[in-house]
DNA sequence: AACCAAGTTTCAAATAATGAAACTGGTTGG
DNA sequence: CCAACCAGTTTCATTATTTGAAACTTGGTT
């Protein structure tokens, strides 16, 4: 009742991630090879989306790429819907008291996003590094947004998780992964244990509503070589007074003035 | 044959574009109020962008905002199709250079979508600043594109121009407007001259491709406080040579990669 | 000139979108 | 307590749009 497939609009945005999916512009046949539509049904898609802006398209070289039309709309999408206008000054002083890397994100159906970052070193964050995503079942924040979604939306999720192992600590199917899951609502939070990458921990906390509904993710990241589980577990107390600032605020947020009526 | 109605995709991105403009989050007969769409067919869109992430619906409070899906792909978007990640270091050159504000722009159908500005005095720019919008008729950068359109495309856009008057040296028709393009053409130059906001001054050049198509621009805004029009044309040169910068890049930027066949 | 590949258009059949109206569930107030 | 009201949701016959195989066009290659 949710993924793919309603109607046209979603078999359009179904050729749209495509597009963006290559990275690069493309031309129409390589489109056309990757994808499950029939020549004439592509090539309108693509016509439509170019004429909405969604796609450009360079008559030099015959080969779409994503729009900026979309620029414009992720700047309201960042701005309304992402915690990262809220959360920024909390992140800074976060990243500024542990002096490690902070992450914020979000749940995109079976993906995270990376909304927002900090490095220790670097306090400048680019727009380049908004809107990164990675996989859930094994990054912290993945995990941890994970553990608190309600059943139905859970078991939908984990149905599109891939299982891939990355390193020999990578959950590799759905069942080791809901263990872990019942592990972090019983604590409040979770850990990468390099499940990703060799050497990259983390340790990550859900950011909740007071009805409990997920709303993002933080976590602190750290390297085997700095510290180890039990250093980023101390910092729990930390995180969670900043995850819970920013959910506070984004219960506020919402509806600045309620004028009229 | 271009702008909007492009079947149900467009009406359906028509319906993601109000959402978006409200720049918060809104109740379902907010958007029916505003929408040219009956009830149910509202609904329906509303509930197919909402499945398809394109729209993040609160529970809690019955409001839609933009969905998190739109930050990932306009993530691809700024990355493969936006001249940003080329012009970066151009524009950071070009910003310590002349000491003011360098906005770089695009064209988005019939407004000007800036992707990434410096400011002289804070080096630093943000995410939040990629993507907002401004209209074409009476900013400098969205005259210099405006000025190297092919012709039937400018009939198209200067018909969307609203001409609202903002300070008292707006063009206010597309006839005084056409005589300015000419003008730019010309001299290969333009000029914001108080037109969008009293005090604020800027040069801009167009970035164009060997063919002569229009790729965005660059400006150099400053205030009449500190100089004057004579003091930004004597920018030109220096301008121009960041321009052709990014626009040789970008010729050999697209396709990395061309194997196989 | 014949060939080929990539891109574009056509058109009847199949499918999906449409929207007036009816329904639900919650809130207000008489 | 009931009646009117409102926001949101569902229904279903009608209507309009999408669909895709096939034919065609364009530009380059042998």
């Amino acid at each position: 009742m949710s993924a793919s497939g309603d109607g046209t609009v979603g078999k359009a945005l179904e050729v749209l991630d495509q597009v963006a999916s290559f990275g690069r512009p493309v031309r129409f046949s390589e489109l056309l090879d990757a994808s499950p539509f029939p020549k004439a049904t592509l090539y309108r898609f693509v016509q439509t989306l170019t004429n909405q802006g969604m796609l450009s398209f360079d008559p030099d070289r015959g080969m779409y790429a994503p729009g900026v039309r979309l620029v414009r709309l992720a700047h309201a999408a960042w701005q309304t819907a992402s915690l990262a206008p809220i959360a920024q000054s909390h992140i800074d002083q976060l990243s500024a008291d542990v002096g490690e890397t902070v992450h914020l994100a979000q749940l995109d159906t079976a993906q995270v996003i990376y909304v927002d970052k900090r490095n220790a070193a670097e306090p400048v964050q680019m727009y380049s590094q908004s809107g990164k995503v990675g996989p859930a079942y094994c990054t912290g924040v993945g995990k941890v947004m994970l553990a608190y979604l309600p059943d139905p939306a859970l078991a939908e999720v984990l149905a599109q998780q891939s299982y891939h192992r990355f390193t020999d600590t990578t959950h590799t199917s759905e069942a080791s992964l809901r263990g872990e899951l019942a592990d972090i609502r019983a604590n409040g939070y979770g850990f990468d244990r390099e499940e990703h990458e060799p050497g990259i921990i983390c340790v990550a906390l859900p950011i909740l509503t007071e009805t409990n509904r997920v709303l993002g993710a933080l976590s602190v990241t750290s390297t085997t070589t700095r510290t180890n589980l039990a250093g980023l577990e101390s910092l729990v107390d930390r995180i969670r007074a900043t995850a819970q600032a920013i959910s506070k605020e984004a219960a506020s947020w919402h509806f600045p003035v309620n004028a009229n009526t």
